[in-house]
DNA sequence: GTTTGGGTCAAACGATTGTTTGAATATATT
DNA sequence: AATATATTCAAACAATCGTTTGACCCAAAC
């Protein structure tokens, strides 16, 4: 089997796609873009992934397969508190730092007007919230507390996710060089923040919810 | 002047605009659908904003103007430190809470491939950065620290910004009434948690940097 | 009454959108 | 060698994109 470059088509078309969606956006990128990227014809878009949407779709499931694994892995009810909540940070920056794009596509700028989209959005998510949960009660905080679950579940990701999005920008704006050394600070930096701030709610839990 | 709706046509045109940015993001939606929205011709949105593009731009002013004044409203640094950031906190909810639609736009969707858009962006932001230095400095953070700076700044309205990009999702899923009483709970657990981050992290400073 | 100028409109501009077609080529199986 | 299967391709599909045109309406100014 001859191929007419290293990886088959299907590889380099959602490679491709991943690297234009991040930079500019789902519906920004056209598949003739996309095709040219990625050295195929465009008819070959809708030969394997059945039309650009079929590409997002892939990219959730690529995404999830890694992301799902990396949280799975670095869960560890056997570890103290405060270490596996700095483990879990410090895998988290890793992963996105290495996922970069696809991570931002996934969870950043998921077009969710777009009932496919979000239905299987939906699907993935409910496997991370029991171990999210998990977690949660492990702080004395309780995971059905719908309203704390929503406040607090994000923040973390998304404090991530606003530094990676805007990292291109700072780079140029306040010279900084995000190299390694820098991201050991900024895993440090959040899991203090975060620590902190979970021990904070923790505390004044008992004087909010019932006693 | 007679008009054929209530508002005059570019401020129909703009309201129209945030509804469907919003919504579908900056480049899913078209102008002729802006147009029907806003029930003006075609033609108006290059009289009226000089193109598409032109919306986006109008749409970043706008949002600025009111945020900056909320933001120097707020600040007042005869407040003890943790009321103060209590007040920030409550008003930038709020804020967020009354536009919705413009602030998911401007701080969540802003198509940052557009180098028109992103000096746009860059010149606005400058005028906060001084704003939230101020804050640093009482929390003894160095402001000039550019990587703490980093960290910390986004977190804050990011974890915001999540919370109501995935509201309507929640809704369904957890059956969540996101009323005031909700928005109560709301602003105090987020004051806990980065009341309590913060000062961990002043704490620990000197334990990081030069001491 | 004529001119001025802001607002409105249908229609058309060329360019690009995602998708499909049908033939051609290459690989694998019989 | 013949058949079946998978891949590739240029070309065309209808639909939509953002923008512009030139005529038209109408109230205010002269």
């Amino acid at each position: 089997m001859v191929q007419s470059s290293p990886k088959d088509g299907k590889q380099r078309i959602l490679e491709a796609a991943i690297s234009l969606f991040s930079k500019r956006g789902f519906d920004a990128v056209g598949v003739r873009e996309i095709a040219k990227e990625a050295n195929v014809n465009i008819s070959m878009i809708s030969y394997y992934f059945e039309g650009k949407i079929g590409i997002l779709k892939a990219i959730m499931n690529d995404f999830h397969d890694r992301y799902y694994q990396m949280i799975k892995n670095v869960m560890d009810d056997s570890l103290p508190l405060e270490e596996c909540v700095g483990r879990i940070i410090r895998n988290l920056v890793t992963f996105i730092r290495t996922h970069t794009d696809l991570t931002m596509i996934v969870l950043h700028s998921l077009p969710l007007d777009i009932p496919e989209i979000v239905k299987l959005k939906a699907n993935k998510i409910s496997k991370l919230i029991t171990e999210l949960s998990g977690l949660f009660k492990r702080f004395g905080l309780d995971p059905d507390d719908k309203v704390l679950f929503s406040i607090v579940g994000p923040s973390l990701v998304s404090s991530i996710l606003a530094h990676f999005r805007f990292k291109s920008v700072q780079k140029n704006v306040l010279n900084i060089d995000f190299d390694d050394e820098f991201y050991e600070k900024y895993t440090e930096t959040l899991t203090t923040l975060f620590l902190n701030g979970l021990n904070g709610l923790a505390v004044k839990k008992p004087e909010i919810g019932r006693s």
